[in-house]
RNA sequence: CGCGGGGUGGAGCAGUCCGGUAGCUCGUCAGGCUCAUAACCUGAAGGUCACAGGUUCAAAUCCUGUCCCCGCAC
């Protein structure tokens, strides 16, 4: 089929890659406009942008895609078929309407439980058991289009937003080539989204992030590995040279109790065992503010926190 | 010139403001203890304190310049 293809971040990459691999015409990929970003504020490219590249396609940058000469260039493609993945602009009824079959999105939750931005994240911080990815019809609501495919993933005690966001686009990435192949013979069945479980996944807020050592240790762990590594779960503790700002980015239930926010063991060997509002949590990934992350051990013996410390 | 940290024996850090014999937690090596151990005890090796100038009786520490690294939340 003729397709063009949305998308933005890492996660969209696989899925892009697969498409080409199963012998999809890419006639142009669309992806967010290079941004300033990291050291020294240079012009970076996007991920798919950087991959589609390589690849030879045809890249496009629409700074919006409202734009009335973006929508104009859209329509020329004469699409059979548009995929979006994490893509990052709002798709006006004009672009929906303008592949032959229409546009489909890859969508990282078992809709309608979270949709909008932050799936992944969400997941992970609601203690959900398992989340996935489907493939859906694009209409004009937020992820409320008709369902095509899906696969389920489960969230295992050790899932960081890092290792799911890995895992799902792994298997969304493998579900597009078949609802392709199902859009294309016509057989495609959509299934509309059930009424009822709808929730949606809010755009992580910076205030969000810091850890609140009063909430029970389940909702900490899942805390910490939900925004892991970014923004990053993060808390305050003493040093030689003043408060330091410590960002958590594995955790996991300990036994043990304290005062919230209180070491119970520092050692080295064992990790960073820290009480909660109710139970005790382990961090054992660590990344001090302006450096980089560090096993539990390694950052133990940088800065101490003996037990008894009281962090903020 | 976007912002902020940092370069100190193999690892991670303190010391730098208030110049004056290089320190901590580990690792490594040797020996000891133990049924045994990632445990414990004793001892040892290992550093031109990123680099180059400058100030000074004396610089990791003060001044100037250079290189490199790390973190900035779709």
């Amino acid at each position: 089929m003729r397709l063009a293809f949305l998308g933005t971040p890492e996660f969209s990459v696989r899925a892009l890659a697969e498409l080409v691999t199963s012998g999809h015409e890419i006639a142009a990929v669309y992806t967010q406009p290079p941004k300033p970003r990291g050291r020294g504020q240079t012009l970076q490219p996007s991920p798919v942008h950087a991959f589609a590249e390589g690849l030879g396609l045809e890249v496009r940058t629409p700074v919006s895609m409202k734009a009335p000469d973006a929508i104009a260039g859209f329509q020329a493609l004469e699409l059979d078929a548009a995929i979006v993945v994490a893509y990052g602009q709002i798709l006006l009824r004009e672009v929906l309407d303008a592949p032959r079959l229409g546009c489909f999105n890859l969508h990282a939750s078992l809709l309608p439980r979270w949709r909008g931005a932050a799936p992944i994240q969400r997941a992970i911080m609601a203690g959900d058991a398992a989340t996935g990815v489907q493939v859906m019809r694009m209409s004009e609501g937020l992820d409320e289009g008709p369902v095509l495919l899906s696969a389920t993933v489960a969230i295992g005690p050790d899932d960081t937003a890092a290792s799911l966001n890995d895992k799902l686009a792994i298997a969304g990435a493998a579900l597009l080539p078949v609802a392709l192949s199902a859009i294309a013979r016509g057989g495609a069945v959509e299934t509309p989204q059930a009424v009822e479980g709808v929730t949606y996944a809010k755009k992580i807020k910076p205030a969000e992030a810091r850890i609140d050592w009063s909430r029970p240790a389940s909702e900490l762990d899942q805390h910490v590995r939900g925004l892991s590594p970014f923004p990053g779960g993060w808390f305050e503790a003493p040093s030689p040279s003043g408060t330091v700002r410590v960002k958590a980015l594995l955790s996991r239930p300990h036994g043990g109790s304290g005062a919230p926010g209180e070491v119970l063991d520092g050692t080295p060997e064992t990790g960073l065992v820290v009480a909660c509002g109710e139970g005790a949590v382990r961090l054992s990934r660590l990344q001090r503010e302006g450096k980089g992350a560090q096993p539990a051990d390694v950052f133990l013996r940088g800065l101490a926190l003996p037990a008894g410390t009281v962090l903020g």
